[in-house]
DNA sequence: TGGGATAATTGAAACGTTATAAATTGGGGT
DNA sequence: ACCCCAATTTATAACGTTTCAATTATCCCA
């Protein structure tokens, strides 16, 4: 007697010694693998739950090679705001109780993409990958698909390949946007534009594109600034715009912190919001709700973005097929409300 | 010949045969132990940087405990705007290099604070702990001291015991709000405090209300809602207040919601920000620079706070004893400007 | 010249798990 | 009573690292 009075972490010996069973049976039975006796299976599993038993992961993954991480390539630099948040959230949502967990890699815009990749293929820091910011021809997802390595990017490329992704219809709301800004009769609209790299900048000027000539009106697509220019170099850009012969009277936002300017721009010479102008804009935060004026806006649930990446990725890794793991967001239709 | 030709990782024992020397040689040498001689060691090291050697992760946490994972308790409810991007920035800033890595556990404010704790010291699934929003007797604060596990907590305790923490002088920012407020004529100021739990409450409410009864003036903590009450309930509150009979004429705003929140309540109820009622908000975020009407703010530096945070973690978990290891953050001066 | 100390290196064990191959058991069928 | 096969179980090795204890080489001094 005393022999199970013990504060060390039960390990496979100890519910070896427990059930009287080998160490390789009780791994066998843990892992539910049929040859071994059902009876044997949960005496076990028993045994294991009372113990509170926890598979040790360092050892786990020095025999298997499998990490149980899932790494998350994190832009430190700039954000949609809440995007961080709410993406994350919906990741780890995901992956609470599955047994993996996340690690957070920085991805530094004007550094080497592919270095960090690089670091988890070679010394193996993860099972599978999560980015943002995916670009038309993205070398990571060259690399992970030579490598034939999971990863699901927010963001399609144009590889004729296909490879898992979510993405957001921003084609669909870039056009929603023009429509919605006609309807109230605006005649020429404005857009700031991501970096030329990113895929969904192309979505955004072809759904931009293809409805201002749709409705033959006129626009411009703002100059010398992407969504990534910093905030002072964006408004004023737009200031500039305003003070010229023909100033917009719509403008689409793909950010927050871009209506904001806007609006500010707005205010600042003497324009009404809702009278000499009016912004459509994309959210990822609840702050346009408290926000006067108010801002007609969609709504992108990054939450649910990074639950269905995480999703996804599982399932990649757990050996589906990539030809099924898309998913396109469609914008909310709160314009037409 | 061709036996270097392999693309196989290279381990310790790919440096033994390189090198001539023995396996624990290696190790030793590698560790840098002084009991090897410096030639060796010297030899042993241009092996490994030739080859390309990482030690590998798995391995050495099986044979030594040490996971070399940090984790992050992140609320996955709600956030002040921009908080998670600039927190995580920050710590991943500091932890790039240093063979570290950051994983984000989810911690759901409605349940049990300490269980993610509790897993996290059972299964030895990381080395140090950081986490946010400390309660004056946290819980976790407790546990993690009796089991003398390293971590900083973003946010002061009442504990007698000492342990790391990172904190932003709320007090402070409270009482030079109100200072700045009342300098501006203001004589009845309103407050919403975060719920009851958190340390920094009770400091922003001190803070507060020394200042308030210094300068002799009147003052309203709003009741019934709490920074974490939903948007809309702090909305409603808030229009209550100024449909009363002495509205405030002055708002501390602890996040930028609330101050949004705020500024529309005075908008929505005809009142001008500048002429009826003044608002001194704290943010996180970029957004104030874009909004209008200014508002006065005060800037807290996240990133600086993440990054100071794993730098005392690091040096916490290297042995270092922890009475030095706090840092109080001092409100910027851009209200004095 | 030998003996004992010091310096440098090494073999072997261990961390906890899984996979392979081998061993044991219990039944039928003849 | 015997043999073979299926059903279970088990011993053993291996993943790559660190560390303990032991070994070998080197040197100084009596």
């Amino acid at each position: 007697m005393g022999d199970d009075i013990q504060g060390d972490k039960p390990t496979l010996r100890t519910l070896s010694q427990e059930t009287g069973f080998a160490v390789a049976t009780v791994s066998r039975a843990l892992a539910g693998d049929p040859r071994i006796a059902a009876t044997t299976r949960e005496t076990v599993s028993a045994a294991a739950t009372r113990l509170g038993y926890v598979p040790d992961r360092a050892a786990r993954r020095l025999r298997t090679g499998r990490t149980q991480v899932i790494s998350l390539l994190l832009n430190t630099q700039h954000e949609f705001l809440g995007f961080t948040h709410e993406f994350l959230s919906g990741i780890t949502e995901v992956l609470a109780g599955t047994g993996y967990s996340v690690t957070v890699v920085p991805d530094s815009p004007g550094e080497d993409r592919l270095a960090p990749v690089r670091t988890i293929l070679r010394n193996n820091l993860a099972d599978g990958l999560l980015f943002t910011r995916t670009e038309a021809f993205d070398p990571r997802v060259r690399l992970l698909m030579e490598a034939d390595f999971p990863f699901v990017s927010h963001g399609r490329t144009e590889f004729t390949t296909p490879h898992p992704w979510v993405d957001y219809d921003n084609e669909a709301f870039a056009r929603q946007a023009v429509q919605h800004l006609v309807s109230k009769g605006r005649r020429r609209i404005s857009l700031v534009l991501p970096g030329d790299q990113f895929t969904f900048t192309q979505h955004l000027r072809y759904g931009f594109l293809s409805a201002v000539r749709e409705a033959g009106i006129d626009y411009e697509i703002v100059a010398g600034v992407t969504l990534d220019s910093p905030p002072t170099e964006i408004a004023a850009a737009l200031m500039q715009r305003r003070s010229a012969a023909n100033p917009p009277d719509g403008y689409v936002c793909v950010g927050e912190v871009t209506a904001l300017l806007a609006l500010a721009a707005l205010t600042d010479t003497g324009a009404v919001h809702g009278v000499d102008a009016d912004i459509v804009a994309k959210r990822a935060s609840p702050i346009f709700d408290n926000i006067r004026p108010r801002i007609d806006t969609v709504f992108e649930d990054l939450r649910a973005t990074g639950r269905a990446m995480a999703e996804m990725l599982l399932r990649r890794m757990h050996g589906e097929p990539q030809e099924g793991l898309n998913r396109l967001f469609q914008p909310s239709t709160d314009l037409r409300g």
